[in-house]
DNA sequence: CCATTGGATTTCATAATACGCAATGCTGTA
DNA sequence: TACAGCATTGCGTATTATGAAATCCAATGG
């Protein structure tokens, strides 16, 4: 079981083909550099003989996967800022979640909802549920709630600024659907206070008796918060342990967006 | 047919190491296709032979340049968005137009400026000029200047919308600076109305007397206005054939921001 | 102003490398 | 069940990328 050492710093696992190991080391040498690099600093840390490095770098600015930099420097070029764009633009929230959903609802045999914003108002894009699951389905695909009384609309709700909520508050009213529903705006603002210290939120049968919501967020690779996942079972079915199931399941579907776990959130 | 030939749409010039010009290559099959291709496709397209193909492509899946999707098939990796976001990062207007500007200078022998929006002002960022150039500097970098009195702001103004323009109005009253400076709305929203049709903007000694600007529009890769390049000049020495250069100029450093001439304009 | 130095770039003979043929596996279909 | 079509793998070989050394170029200092 003999292998190389793999002098380099950044991790790339093994290829069959040399060059392209190599290229991507260079690649991540340029990414972990702020600055443009070198030919030499570069040569040093891939290890590289400086020979190779520039041949190899040469031709990646050819593709303009490289460019040069002032002074026989080389730095990332335009042609990744294309190719992100091009991915970015395919990545769709409901692929990406489609088998982390249904994972879920594997294990906890609960409805799993995955919804966003529009407006004041979230919608439901897609759902992972069994049809003998004893429990009926609270809203159809492409139905529609108000962000107050749910718990993905708390979510977004909670990264909107005071102003903002308060304006919603005026302009919708509040109203409420059963009797657990916030229809207070003191209420509702506590209730965000508490959604962003802890990270996640509830939904305790505010829309409808006797069914529950559990609610992570999910977010893209700028950190912007773009859908909810919940969890919706009848109330005295909810297992408290569900809330790390989710919340590990709403950063995988984050992953396949693009989400690097040390970005802050933001609301745009 | 002939053993060598292209068949690819977008043309990679010539290499020195092979593997990297069928990987440019493969990778632009990639970002053709909307949806996952296979690789007999791939292979097809590329003229490679399907072993080779997979091999090359396996490898940048483990670099995540390349991801797999159902039943064999390969598309953009998240690797892509995650490089392309650095570049992002990385890039800066003012370094991208740094020499643009110089060359515009040095044609027209005026001065040249780069400014951003701060709210309701401009704010100029960086300018190109000689000091014997016979004309006093009019405003400092880092200096401001009202939206409504700049060529620079007209640009930014005309992609508000009516309701914020007209918000802007109120809200700072459309101070003039000089007797041809536009202080009423209606004559704003025309003269934004004209901007936006023509694709660029003037100040006919609004701020000043006796100097004229010339601007157009900086857009970075999403098609966005981040910056606006002026032309600014005793107003009987401007030329009307500045306008071309001044254009070109600017679209070149919208360019090396990423931009790519087919989209089309937004403002967030 | 020229000499010197350090790095980027180019050349070229050579051996390691990636190649593609052919064989194998896998999956969905008639 | 057999077939068909494609993805995948093993392997000997020729092509390919390699790296030592030579060259070029720019900046620094005498």
């Amino acid at each position: 079981m003999d292998s190389k050492s793999n002098k380099n710093s950044g991790d790339v696992s093994k290829t069959a083909i040399q060059v392209v190991e190599r290229m991507m080391n260079l690649l991540d040498c340029l990414a972990d550099q702020e600055e443009a690099s070198s030919l030499k600093l570069l040569s040093q840390k891939t290890g590289l003989h400086p020979s190779t490095a520039h041949r190899i770098l040469n031709d990646m600015v050819a593709c303009r996967l490289v460019e040069r930099g002032d002074g026989g420097t080389y730095k990332l070029g335009l042609r990744l800022l294309e190719l992100g764009n091009l991915v970015k633009e395919r990545l769709s929230v409901r692929e990406a979640a489609q088998l982390p959903m249904r994972a879920l609802h594997k294990l906890t045999g609960e409805t799993v909802n995955l919804s966003v914003r529009q407006g004041d108002e979230i919608v439901y894009v897609d759902r992972a549920y069994s049809e003998r699951s004893g429990m009926q389905v609270v809203r159809a695909i492409g139905g529609r709630a108000p962000l107050h009384l749910t718990s993905v609309g708390k979510l977004f709700l909670a990264l909107d600024d005071p102003n903002q909520v308060r304006a919603y508050a005026t302009r919708t009213g509040l109203a409420g659907h059963t009797r657990n529903s916030i229809t207070q705006l003191a209420k509702l603002e506590s209730e965000l206070g508490s959604v962003r210290h802890v990270g996640h939120s509830r939904d305790n049968e505010e829309l409808e008796l006797g069914v529950s919501c559990l609610a992570a967020g999910i977010l893209d690779d700028t950190g912007k918060l773009v859908a909810g996942l919940s969890l919706s079972s009848p109330t005295d079915r909810m297992q408290p342990d569900w809330l790390k199931a989710l919340q590990e399941t709403a950063l995988q579907i984050s992953k396949g967006l693009g989400y690097k776990p040390q970005t802050s959130p933001k609301n745009d």
